[in-house]
DNA sequence: ACATGTGAACTGCTTCACAGCG
DNA sequence: CGCTGTGAAGCAGTTCACATGT
């Protein structure tokens, strides 16, 4: 299969939430117009998205909206449960963890890890936090696909090269560093700092 | 001046983070080369982002640390001081109101709101969460330039709508929706719901 | 000799425009 | 006729390669 650049898989993200939203109020059928308009792009756009995977539509009709539905979810691989941990029990995997939006799009939170021997066994979230030395040993038993990395800046790096050692293929990074991983580990990072400065960028450079 | 790519001000914000690492270490200069290295990217692209804004270096011998520090910061607006209201004092609000990495780099949380009586009055962390009907009589005297949304989905347009109306031009929203904006305001989202559904998409589509 | 700064070449994503089909 | 699906064109961001300055 041919490379799909990141956008793409953004975007179909994108049209997902639109489309259960459209399922919801009953409607049967789209155009890759209304979809572009809700998502701010171009109905050619969407048509190119959606042609790298398949010919999901017909044609003077639009798309089937369970369809089209469906086979989106296929794509980005949302027809099963993925198993997540979360690796640093601060202030942001307290909020990730009580997260609804996770467990609602079948990823599912399997154990929270920390270094700190105040939090270790304090009970979270219907988790119990456990001792970050276990990790290697819990991992082997329990093979989660998804490990959330919420630990400071200078743990970052370190923490992922247990991760990866692990065996753990998909890494959502939190800390505001650059880290270097195999290329057959993909790593995500929210950069919440980048977005800050990327804002002010915006009003220090206007005319 | 010439429109700059999103990416562009992206990599300064990470080649900033690696100049502030040498400079407490105390080194006079760097490379284009090393600083590539750290930052996973190519040295001519290290230069080309550089030279938008002008020429820093001396040939032969690279950037001097702590003049290329001083003036990635001035490029995106690091000299000054920035006011930020938090808009939704919910789990995510809070971790970000403790998150120490903002006030360090001049982001200074002078409000945070709420629309729940149960938390409206709440001192939380040396503000006190401020009922959201003050928000336009408050941006009116206080000039916050930047709003942080966290407020649940279904209230993030309506929400960005009042912000945007108050006068506010750069918004960093977390609801994972998109959201319409003017041109004349700045909207950077933050969505991990998307970026898991990227890591869940890169594991189910690979060789 | 060495590393910057920058046009030119390249790569890849987006937009266009239209043939194809219901 | 309307809307999809898709090659071709256009554009933007990245990489190359070398002239330039110290």
């Amino acid at each position: 299969m041919k490379r799909i650049a990141d956008s793409t898989v953004r975007r179909l993200s994108l049209y997902l939430r639109f489309l259960e939203d459209f399922e919801q109020r009953g409607l049967e059928t789209i155009s890759s117009d209304e979809l572009a308009q809700r998502g701010g792009t171009t109905s050619a756009q969407v048509r190119k998205d959606l042609s790298f995977f398949g010919s999901f539509g017909k044609r003077g009709l639009g798309y089937s909206v369970p369809e089209l539905s469906r086979r989106i979810r296929e794509i980005i691989g949302l027809g099963r449960e993925w198993r997540v941990i979360i690796v640093g029990a601060g202030k942001i995997g307290a909020a990730l963890a009580q997260y609804q939006g996770f467990a609602q799009r079948g990823f599912h939170i399997v154990a929270v890890y920390d270094s700190s021997p105040e939090k270790i066994g304090r009970s979270w979230n219907s988790q119990t936090i456990r001792d970050i030395r276990q990790l290697e040993h819990d991992t082997a038993r329990e093979k989660p696909d998804i490990a959330v990395l919420t630990v400071p800046s200078e743990a970052a790096q370190a923490m992922l090269d247990r991760i990866v050692k692990a065996g753990i293929k998909a890494v959502l990074n939190f800390a505001p560093v650059q880290l270097q991983a195999p290329p057959d580990v993909t790593v995500k990072s929210v950069n919440m700092a980048m977005e800050l400065e990327g804002l002010s960028f915006a009003l220090t450079n206007r005319d």
